[in-house]
DNA sequence: TCCGAAATGCTAACTGTTAGTGTTACGGTC
DNA sequence: GACCGTAACACTAACAGTTAGCATTTCGGA
């Protein structure tokens, strides 16, 4: 399915690398509001369009690689084994992303996305596609009962813990904190009435899906 | 404190009315992205720069009295009775605002955010500040024990809560399952050992303070 | 070899937003 | 009532992100 890529797609993705690097060269050296899109096309050697053909915004130049996170914590639902409990794998997970940010290897990116407001709002405009996601792996396993509200509710509480561990001064102190919460939560929904009368869900989602 | 006002100020207030009314009007009619900030100054007869110095932002126009919605959860948490316990009044006070939201009576304002992305981008990107704003005055309550880590995740959970009501398609049991869990987790952060050991909380937050 | 499609470039515009700079109308003071 | 400071407003011009339209190159496959 996956052919050894040609010369065109070789050079393409080299010039998505080319721009993003330059990117994130210039607006750490400069910082980031005082780098336009023109600079970055400039720099890159590449013209304003090409540059948006491959990025969707000036936000998106910093978070190209942004699906992980989505993949990270999907996969901690799926991939976790036959009868292991939801929330440990979570935490689990969470843990290891709050080091890769919070620790002094994770590169100056995060100290960019920290102190750029245009940054932390973007990045909080996809906390909301991030929990469904995250819900929707959930909603998705046969192994659990609980309702998608409750899912989908479980899912944001995850990714808050996220950045407010990251935000908080002790950040195991606040996982520790918030994810004692979770549990509790979680419990509170599983053994609530309507997903135990209920039994198993169907398959398909009840709620309105997520727009945007 | 409050001297009548005089025509100055009246005639600000009439500005500014004029402008948000005129702004509502012309996006129920052709819609939120078909209609420029240009449009809006021309129809309302004022300079554009004179928009911006009534509303920071075109999404602005739109959430003009928003505060309330901050306002409403701070008081629930302030204003309750004496030894009322804290989730029930927030619960009443979030179930009066998505009734407000999805009644018939509420205008079509709502809707009008609920089918354009970037209001609802906005509305999300100012959950955080409400979130914040509803932990400030649950830290601030003599009353509550938990640390302000507790209180800053329990408050974005009522503001999930909110939302997540909303957009369900049964808004009170879609409530009701979430409060049960807000609940569940607020007993959790409670009984925490961390802050029973503790004891009372000094007054000043511990965390870093919010930006943005 | 040749065709079609994808990648890239150039131009020009549109849109939200702001700085700079005047002008007018109001409120308080003598 | 005259006067002055200031707040509200307008006008111009620009900046920055983003996109449409169209030309050009470059590659992949027939």
């Amino acid at each position: 399915m996956t052919a050894p890529p040609g010369r065109r797609e070789r050079k393409k993705a080299a010039t998505r690398q080319k721009i993003a690097d330059t990117a994130l060269r210039l607006f750490l050296e400069r910082g980031y509001d005082a780098v336009g899109i023109r600079d970055v096309a400039a720099e890159a050697d590449v013209a304003v369009t090409t540059l948006f053909s491959h990025f969707a915004s000036k936000e998106a130049l910093v978070f190209e690689q942004d699906d992980e996170f989505e993949r990270r914590l999907t996969r901690a639902v799926t991939d976790r084994a036959a009868h292991e409990p939801l929330v440990p794998a979570l935490r689990h997970e969470v843990e290891a992303l709050v080091r890769h940010c919070t620790g002094d290897d994770a590169g100056p990116t995060w100290h960019l996305i920290d102190e750029t407001p245009a940054l932390r709002a973007y990045e909080e405009s996809m906390r909301l596609r991030h929990a469904e996601s995250l819900a929707a792996a959930m909603t998705a396993d046969a192994r659990l009962t609980p309702t998608p509200t409750a899912c989908r509710t479980i899912a944001r509480f995850v990714i808050d813990a996220y950045s407010l561990a990251r935000d908080a001064d002790d950040p195991d102190a606040a996982l520790d904190e918030t994810f004692r919460m979770i549990e509790a939560a979680w419990e509170a929904a599983r053994s609530s009435p309507r997903a135990a009368a209920a039994g198993p869900r169907p398959a398909t989602p009840r709620g309105r899906p997520a727009r945007g």
